[in-house]
DNA sequence: TCCACTAGTTAATGAGCGTTAACGCAACTC
DNA sequence: GAGTTGCGTTAACGCTCATTAACTAGTGGA
């Protein structure tokens, strides 16, 4: 437990840049020349760490997946109030990935077919789960939601608070906790007006 | 104005598979004798055609924004009824677009840093002044939104919008009239709950 | 009938890039 | 102080892949 403060690992400078990369470029576009550079060792040094290019992508992924749905579990298992407040906190830590992390957030839906297989089936399988979570919160609060409809709106809940990337780079916006609150109201209103049946 | 029904060219049909496969597995993942397998010709055929790899991506990023932008501008012209109405009517056609051009639709923000500079400058800005249109009416639909929550309210619910390539493929969801149905109640609820001011 | 043009073909070229080989050198251990 | 181990380096290999060259068959006027 005393890594957690630590000057990062080499192995964590080389996943930070090239997610880094990864995200800017594409997993093709970035050669592992430019990955080493970004942490100062030159192209080949990097397979001292990583077993190639590919194991660098696949730990990233998995990573990405594995630190959301924990961090979803436990949020569900030291929720106090009802449905309502985990919903919020659930919002709450998934907008804050998406702002600590864009480049992951990028990553998670842009390069996971260029996985081998084991692995891309091993991060469907913790996104599932993550997506899984949320239904059963969402579907608390908004009972009158079928489970496709939960889950569909789940889907597109995540690419409304996953835009964070496509938002202004600098600072046009109201700031890191004005832009969260923005996004959180704008989650919570999404779903609630998915409940109203059309009909009806 | 015969084309419109006759039977696509070479060079649609070219365009049309070279989209699916760079939003299957991205620019980079494609090869040009990918590309003409698909369309019964072999390699190199294709430059009969086109100028290159590049200028095909190029060709489908600037039609999709220049797609997207025109159809905008077209209801913005039509529009009968308010603000409101207008508002219903965009959303309305970007989801059109999205369900039905769902490739295209990945490729949007995907890809967009593979193009060469002049082509990136030129999608970029017809990107932005369909956002900008977007935001006009939003403001006059909630007057309550500061332009810079009203333009990250626009990229979210866009997100929102474009996560329909997430969602299942075959049809565990509504269809596409409950989809589209779905996806619009939940953008009318973003916006809204944007325009709330969480002090008040 | 000949010419020109369109739309293909296969073979060759050349660059880029992931990966491996071979080697160097501090630091730590016994 | 000799050996081992960790972490780099540069050079070379081999493969993939976009692009070009050289060539061919059909088609539609003049």
């Amino acid at each position: 437990m005393a890594t957690r403060t630590d000057a990062p690992t080499r192995r964590e400078q080389i996943l930070r840049e090239a997610a880094r990369l990864f995200a800017e470029r594409g997993f093709h576009g970035v050669g592992v020349d430019e990955i080493g550079a970004a942490v100062g060792i030159s192209g080949p040094g990097l397979y001292r760490h990583f077993a190639g290019k590919d194991a660098m992508l696949a730990e990233l992924l998995v990573g990405i997946s594995g630190q959301l749905l924990t961090g979803g579990r436990r949020r569900v298992a030291e929720a106090e109030g009802g449905a309502e407040g985990l919903l919020d906190s659930l919002i709450e830590g998934h907008i804050d990935f998406a702002l600590d992390d864009r480049p992951l957030i990028t990553l998670h839906d842009r390069e996971l077919d260029r996985l081998r297989d084991s692995d891309r089936k091993l991060v469907r399988q913790l996104q599932r789960q993550y997506v899984e979570l949320w239904v059963e919160v969402v579907r608390e609060v908004y009972p009158e939601l079928t489970e496709p409809a939960a889950r569909s709106a789940v889907h597109s809940v995540f690419g409304l608070l996953n835009s964070t990337p496509h938002l202004g780079r600098p600072g046009a916006l109201p700031g890191r906790t004005g832009t969260a609150e923005l996004l959180h109201r704008m989650a919570r209103g999404a779903f609630g007006a998915a409940g109203v049946t059309p009909g009806a």
